[in-house]
DNA sequence: TCTTTTTGTAAAGTTTTGTTTACATTATGA
DNA sequence: TCATAATGTAAACAAAACTTTACAAAAAGA
């Protein structure tokens, strides 16, 4: 599962600190989310769906084939 | 959380079963997401949009305000 | 009604997601 | 250059998602 929260978190001008913040989470979850470490919970994705405006599919793609 | 996935089994005419097989997941894990026990993960979240052909937000729908 | 299929549920265990604390590395800016 | 902010990472732990086995209840069909 790949994800754009890196571009987003720029677009929107925001630190790996700050949208851990508003998602509730720790930094470290936004960090290794970021860094393909693991995938969020279906939660998670809704909260940075909300909070970026933007459908899930926007932000992350499936990548099996 | 809420979810869509027994209507959507029924529009396809499937079991628990056959889901669960198409999604590689046990019939208990579809069991235990539709009657509310708990979220899939997003990975999962995004097998049920392939196989329904709809968007996540028009199977799971976030209920927090 | 009797049989079979489907759904509900439970307990014990594994895997994945997420937290906390802590520290090292890499930018950024004065 | 020096300080500070931001990011990367790791270990130990907690919580949530998911599996396996097993059985009971409900629905569907002959």
């Amino acid at each position: 599962m790949k994800n754009r929260l890196k571009v987003l978190r720029a677009e929107h001008d925001m630190t790996q600190a700050q949208l851990a913040d508003a998602a509730n989470v720790s930094r470290q979850t936004i960090n290794a989310i970021e860094k393909g470490k693991f995938d969020p919970s279906l939660p998670l994705a809704f909260k940075f769906s909300k909070l970026f405006k933007k459908p899930i599919e926007d932000i992350f793609q499936d990548e099996e084939e």
